[in-house]
DNA sequence: CCGCGGGTTTGATCTGCATCAAGGCCGACA
DNA sequence: TGTCGGCCTTGATGCAGATCAAACCCGCGG
């Protein structure tokens, strides 16, 4: 089959992970029109319930707006968040037939959903989207790895900052430290989301980030709402290796 | 192409996890003998690097036998192990050129290693082979983010207990819990390669350990052999839920 | 205008694990 | 056979973060 001119084209939503690399412009525009066909999109409030670890999970999906969190839980109600998905991020594993984690929206949420069944189908016969989502799964176990070093070894203030600056990062797409301006964004998790996520209590949470406050490495504005002036001030509160760049 | 006779060839490194799903022998006959040709033995001796994090990395492996441990290092020497690679495990990215974590043996080791730029082009052509390695990292990620529970909420015992079960289950390939006989295995890990991976200090493993062979959830023989009479007053100590199997 | 409730802060106290320190065990090697 | 060096255990003490307990802030509905 021959190949035509080489463009990008992805199919409608946004920074949706489910698109091609740059192949065929012919070829793409085949897959997208399969792609378009078993896509459609669910909304759900801050606060809901998207699907329980257990349940049956007949879609995979990713964000197109909003915030959603999957977290753990033991019997006795310890809690550990285990990923933060934000706008791109993809949710759900072709082959697995029950969701292995509470999947909550923790602001409102639209997510773009592909039925499961024909997903898969559509990823056998176009390799490439295997190849994607096993690329999209590196990267996730490299966060979920460098995130066991901050449950293992940091300490409660240097939790709070490598939050922070994961925060930063993500919501400004830094990708490396960027030493130019402030940062301004905020906080889209609870005192007790935020414990959740680094494996600490919520009134720990709220001591340090007063501590950060208090000692200027960032500034807030109300409860939610925060500044940083000097990322690279963020950054050395991390405990994190600053000159390797973020993924060594 | 016409499929033959349906049958399960894998290349001769026992339990290499790079081998196919029942196809087609004669396409995999193909497929092997490519397998074949970019395939490499290396050896270590315990406590020999295999690898640092952030060099360049030239090949994909699989464990033959003996144990590996990744871990990453912070900057005032605070260690995090952050897997451990028993035989039939996998190493390596395909799609990255630096390896993110040290490798280290910590018993004898071989592996059965495959040059990266060969088998990533064999991986864009048999795409069950993307497909296999997608499979495999999505049950690493479930592993890391049930490590990442243990690491922010599991108390000292808790996480001492766990370790034991999951060496346990993986020495003798139960997948869920067996109530039958005793679990005889030895102990892989010292106690501070087991301090590192459970984000403890060495003394605090020392103690547990002894405190639960005090309370007869375990027996020892010598420092490192453990005797496991009743698996389920184990899996009672992990604080997971025990009833709706391991991986929910 | 008040009262209510969810999220947050702050203080006082407790405790599990880290830290510091001393020995014990045992295999290797002279 | 002694002793040296890894590894492990055990004890005493300290401290970061958990727990318990108030009170504060602020948006919202009455």
């Amino acid at each position: 089959m021959a190949h035509h001119d080489l463009q990008t084209v992805s199919h409608e939503c946004g920074d949706c992970p489910i698109r091609h690399r740059a192949v065929c412009a012919r070829c793409e525009a085949d897959e997208l029109q399969r792609l378009e066909q078993i896509k459609y999109y669910r909304s759900f409030q801050a606060g809901q319930t998207v699907i329980w670890s257990g349940d049956r999970m007949d879609f995979v999906a990713s964000v197109v707006t909003g915030i959603a969190t999957l977290t753990q839980t033991m019997e006795d109600g310890r809690r550990q968040m285990v990923g933060l998905l934000l706008p791109s991020d993809f949710v759900g594993r072709p082959g697995r037939p029950t969701a292995a984690y509470d999947v909550t929206a923790t602001t409102d949420l639209v997510m773009c959903c592909f039925r499961k069944k024909p997903f898969e189908e559509l990823m056998s016969s176009t390799p490439h989207i295997a190849q994607r989502l096993l690329e999209m799964t590196l990267d996730e176990l490299d966060a979920a790895r460098e995130w066991m070093l901050l449950l293992g070894r940091k300490t409660a203030r240097e939790k709070i900052a490598s939050l922070l600056a994961i925060i930063a990062r993500r919501d400004t797409h830094l990708k490396l430290k960027s030493a130019k301006g402030s940062i301004v964004f905020d906080l889209p998790l609870t005192r007790e989301e935020m414990a959740d996520y680094l494996g600490l209590t919520l009134e720990t949470v709220s001591r340090q980030v007063s501590a950060l406050k208090r000692d200027g490495v960032i500034e807030l504005e109300g409860k939610r709402h925060v500044i940083v002036r000097d990322f690279d001030k963020l950054l050395e509160e991390t405990g994190d290796d600053t000159d390797g760049g973020y993924l060594v």
